[in-house]
RNA sequence: GGGCCGGUAGCUCAGUUGGUUAGAGCACACCCUUGAUAAGGGUGGGGUCGAAAGUUCGAGUCUUUCUCGGCCCA
């Protein structure tokens, strides 16, 4: 009977999201109406804003980490776009390189099929369709979460344009000379005469040589060292010939022991770390000696020795320099470097600018790099070492050790750390450390942190080897001439190669006749053509090149970057380099990093813990936009936590802005009206709607602080304690009353609807970037003539909504409303009432607050039927609740002592 | 093992140059409502600020050590 004299909310706007089901629905209609397109065509001539997408690799499923990385992506282009710029995402993929050479032989393994027999462009081939395997199934995972790109024209790294620019930038580092051929240690199989990738070595027994070796110390700044001999201990003996430093660790203590046993070391004094000394003395059978100095490591600074074979001509110097390598498990403390045999001496030697040279050829036989060994096999060189060393008096002891060995896993056969030839690009001969370091400086990080990170990194690293043995890759394009050994340099021939690669990609470099690449201005059999591979972060450091300068509808340099924050490695690292050396600066103006996604307690995800939530498994329970709130949400400076119980809470606030719009909605009955902020009539507005839109200046202000500096978790608790506190447990509360019992005419109800429209409004825009998807259900519910709230702008509100003086008022009748809250509780709490309509207030302020208060309805404000004010002079606010006598309005429930004023 | 980053309520996060009794939302408990109803409101409990030591009149905040976790490197 009643219920037809009040105006109920009713609106299409479930309460039940069913995101799983209804998301699907919306992806269909963005598709539908190609929203991308859409999109382009609205912002057309407008400032462009280009994050340029990091690739992720083409293998495999997506993974929390990805579907973050994305999804935080999508917000900021969203963002940016509904900021009024031209905001483009053109997404794209890593597709050469190993990962995807092993898929493909393990499934040639499966076939019992031999990749030796497979002609290379063949294998690539089926590198090239795996890769566009994985390309389609991403992209259908990307779409889902709501991701917004220009899908149908993304880039990858191995399409034929990409190759070919490849191509071209590695001409520039070539043209400049900064790309130079050196060599580099790397594990390698005499017998099957090819590099091995850490993979394909296993570790067996094997039973080594090991010597215990002398070097002479030559200069020293420290007195006692002098006349004395470093000894080392090593399981190589091959290797001495060409060594080249030994390595001491500073943190250890050394002693100088005198021998005075029979034989080559009486009265000798050598060298070894205090903490090795009793197993030195053991395994060598050293019986009378004498300790006659202790020394620390840090000593050994600036000491030079010379090599055990000085009086066979390796005269050269034998640095000692400070490595953290060097331990106490093993040998003498001090150990041999020889930086063509072993990484870590190569790195030392690097760093300390001794180079590594081609000491061991293929098949494993000394170059004529090396003095009395040319030629001889190194599996056959340890008894000429060793027979050698005693001649020149200069082997403590020598014998055998069974140790864990690297070996082919084809051949089974021992594997050596061999020095080869590799391709670098030098970071310093055309100062390309220095012009990264000035563009780091340059570009804005967020989190700030992150340039220190990436700084650090440039500042030590070491020239850049950019080839690689392998054959999933963009070639390298260099020929080097047989006589002269210099590599060729010519435009034109770089040029030439890249235009045939644009046309038929760069599979035709291992089988067509080198005289096609050469043109007619070389002759092919002047030339060893290489056949290794670029390296893969070379691609992905050149994309900046082949997509954000090659595509119109983006620009150079990219606005953002924006990967996780091991990319500081990789990526960004690799695309600064690039593009310092042929382009001077740094392709991007800033750099976004986010940490990595662990579990509820902070752990990796891992499948032994079982820890590990996949994507799709949270779009099957909740929806992209529960997804796309916890990216918001998490503050992405540092490693992002996520389980169910997470995701649960999440879900729940998403279920709280869910019912504010529904709310919003309901009273509106769907029937939005777009408010012309100017034409708004303020004086006629009661305090209350005029303080709202106080409210929505500020959270609007605050909204652009955060969003300015990509602080979503923030700007996302801004949002959802606006619905909570200021909507859902105030205004709304405050007008239910107003809007379901005031007539539909009058003017107070039109005010507070006209306050809905607007925080309708506001919110779908607020709201937009991240729940892309809810947004567009209620978009499309309440705007049947526009097509999709992704191609809207944010709101600009007028400075008048601003009142400050307004604000502090309320904020003090928000206290005594706390103090009216309290009193009815207490009432509540002993069953004297139960609806706050039932209580009767009687507030006593202070004599001060009365201009304050003077016209303020506190019944209205607390939601009770009746309240009174007295004023004392200097007491604090206080409220008594009585119940309230009378009778109860069937229409709007207050209580009155006679007829209710609005409903007889 | 080394470098860097981090640890504030059950959860997600605030916490200015060191300065009252460390805050918010969610979750939880109790109550109310049944005209936002698989909703809504009110009140409340909950923290040795990872641990210890130090500097200081005063430390979540600064220093050192340790511990746990993450990324990178070896």
């Amino acid at each position: 009977m009643t219920k037809s004299q009040i105006n109920l909310p009713k609106t299409a706007f479930s309460m039940k999201a069913n995101l799983p089901i209804r998301e699907p629905e919306i992806l269909k209609y963005w598709k539908k109406i190609n929203l991308y397109d859409e999109l382009r065509n609205a912002s057309k001539g407008n400032e462009k804003f280009v994050l340029h997408d990091g690739p992720p690799y083409a293998n495999g499923n997506i993974h929390m980490g990805t579907a973050l990385n994305k999804i935080l992506k999508d917000i900021i282009v969203k963002f940016h776009q509904m900021d009024g710029k031209d905001s483009i995402y053109v997404p794209g993929w890593d597709c050469h390189g190993l990962p995807i050479e092993w898929k493909i032989e393990e499934q040639y393994k499966k076939n019992k099929k031999n990749k030796n027999e497979v002609p290379i462009v063949e294998f690539r081939k089926e590198c090239r369709a795996f890769a566009e395997k994985w390309i389609e199934v991403h992209k259908s995972q990307f779409k889902r979460l709501g991701v917004v790109g220009d899908w149908e024209n993304y880039y990858s790294t191995m399409s034929f344009d990409a190759e070919a620019q490849i191509v071209r930038e590695l001409g520039k580092f070539l043209k400049e000379g900064s790309l130079y051929r050196g060599f580099k240690p790397v594990l390698w199989s005499t017998v099957e005469k090819t590099a091995l990738a850490d993979a394909e070595v296993e570790y067996q027994d094997h039973k080594s040589d090991t010597i215990y070796t002398s070097f002479k110390v030559k200069s020293s700044n420290l007195k006692n060292l002098v006349g004395s001999e470093v000894i080392i201990w090593t399981t190589t003996p091959w290797t001495i010939p060409a060594n080249k430093a030994l390595a001491f660790n500073e943190t250890l203590d050394y002693v100088v022991l005198e021998i005075n046993d029979e034989g080559d070391f009486n009265n000798r004094k050598i060298v070894i770390a205090d903490a090795l000394l009793e197993s030195v003395v053991k395994e060598c059978k050293l019986k009378n000696y004498k300790k006659i100095h202790t020394f620390k490591g840090t000593e050994f600074k600036n000491t030079i020795c010379s090599h055990p074979f000085l009086n066979l001509g390796y005269d050269h110097d034998i640095p000692l320099l400070e490595a953290r390598f060097v331990t106490t498990e093993q040998g003498t403390g001090i150990v041999h470097c020889a930086p063509s045999h072993g990484p870590d001496d190569f790195n030392l030697c690097l760093s300390n600018g001794i180079k590594a040279i081609e000491t061991v050829d293929g098949d494993g036989k000394y170059t004529n790099e090396v003095k009395l060994f040319e030629g001889i096999h190194i599996f056959k060189a340890n008894p000429i070492v060793i027979e050698k060393l005693k001649g020149q008096k200069n082997l403590l002891f020598n014998t055998e050790l069974v140790h864990s060995y690297p070996h082919s896993w084809r051949s089974k056969a021992p594997l050596i750390h061999r020095a080869t030839p590799q391709w670098f690009i030098s970071m310093e001969s055309h100062k390309l450390r220095d012009k990264a370091l000035k563009s780091i400086d340059e570009t804005i990080f967020y989190p700030s942190k992150g340039k220190e990170r990436l700084k650090s990194m440039i500042e030590t690293r070491p020239d850049w080897c950019v080839s690689r043995q392998r054959v999933w890759g963009v070639p390298l394009p260099i020929f080097v001439n047989k006589k002269t050994k210099e590599i060729l340099t010519d435009d034109d021939v770089i040029e030439n190669i890249a235009s045939i690669y644009e046309k038929e990609g760069s599979d035709c470099w291992f089988s067509n006749d080198p005289q096609r690449f050469l043109g007619n201005n070389y002759k092919a059999e002047d030339f060893e053509k290489l056949s290794d591979i670029v390296e893969v972060w070379f691609d992905s450091g050149s994309t900046h090149s082949f997509v954000l300068e090659k595509r119109d509808d983006l620009k150079w340099p990219a606005s953002m970057y924006l990967e996780g924050s091991d990319q500081h490695r990789g990526w960004f690292h690799s695309s600064l380099l690039e593009s310092c050396g042929t382009r001077g600066r740094a392709p991007f103006e800033t750099i976004l990093s986010h940490g990595f996604v662990v579990d509820g307690k902070g752990l990796k995800m891992s499948k032994s813990l079982g820890n590990v939530i996949a994507p799709d498994d949270i779009l099957k329970k909740y929806g992209a936009d529960i997804l796309r709130i916890w990216v918001a949400s998490s503050n992405y400076a540092e490693d992002l936590r996520i389980d169910y119980s997470i995701l649960d809470q999440h879900a729940d606030s998403y279920r709280k802005i869910r019912n504010t719009f529904r709310y919003l909605l309901g009273n509106i009955n769907d029937n939005f009206d777009e408010i012309n902020f100017n034409s708004i009539d303020f004086d006629k507005l009661p305090e209350l709607e005029q303080f709202m839109l106080h409210k929505i200046f500020t959270l609007n202000n605050n909204f652009k602080k955060y969003f300015n500096n990509y602080d979503f978790h923030n700007l996302y608790k801004e949002l959802l304690n606006f619905c909570t506190n200021d909507l859902s447990a105030f205004y709304f509360d405050i007008r239910k009353d107003n809007l379901y019992c005031d007539p539909i005419d009058s003017e107070k109800r039109k005010s507070t609807i006209l306050i809905l429209n607007i925080l309708l409004n506001s919110l779908l825009k607020w709201f937009a970037p991240i729940l892309s998807f809810t947004t567009e259900e209620i978009f499309k519910l309440i705007h049947k003539d526009k097509k999709s709230i992704h191609l809207e702008k944010f709101l600009e509100f007028p400075l008048k909504f601003k009142n400050q003086k307004l604000s502090e008022k309320w904020s003090e009748l928000l206290k005594i409303r706390d103090v009216c809250n309290i009193s009815i509780e207490e009432k509540r709490a002993i069953k004297e009432i139960g609806s706050s309509l039932e209580a009767d207030l009687k507030i006593q302020l202070s004599k001060e607050l009365k201009n304050l208060t003077e016209n303020v309805d506190f019944s209205e404000l607390c939601i009770t039927s009746k309240a009174e004010v007295s004023y004392k002079d200097g007491i604090v606010t206080s409220a008594i609740t009585g119940k309230a006598k009378g009778t109860k309005c069937p229409v709007c429930w207050k209580i009155n002592q006679g007829p209710c004023p609005r409903h007889t």
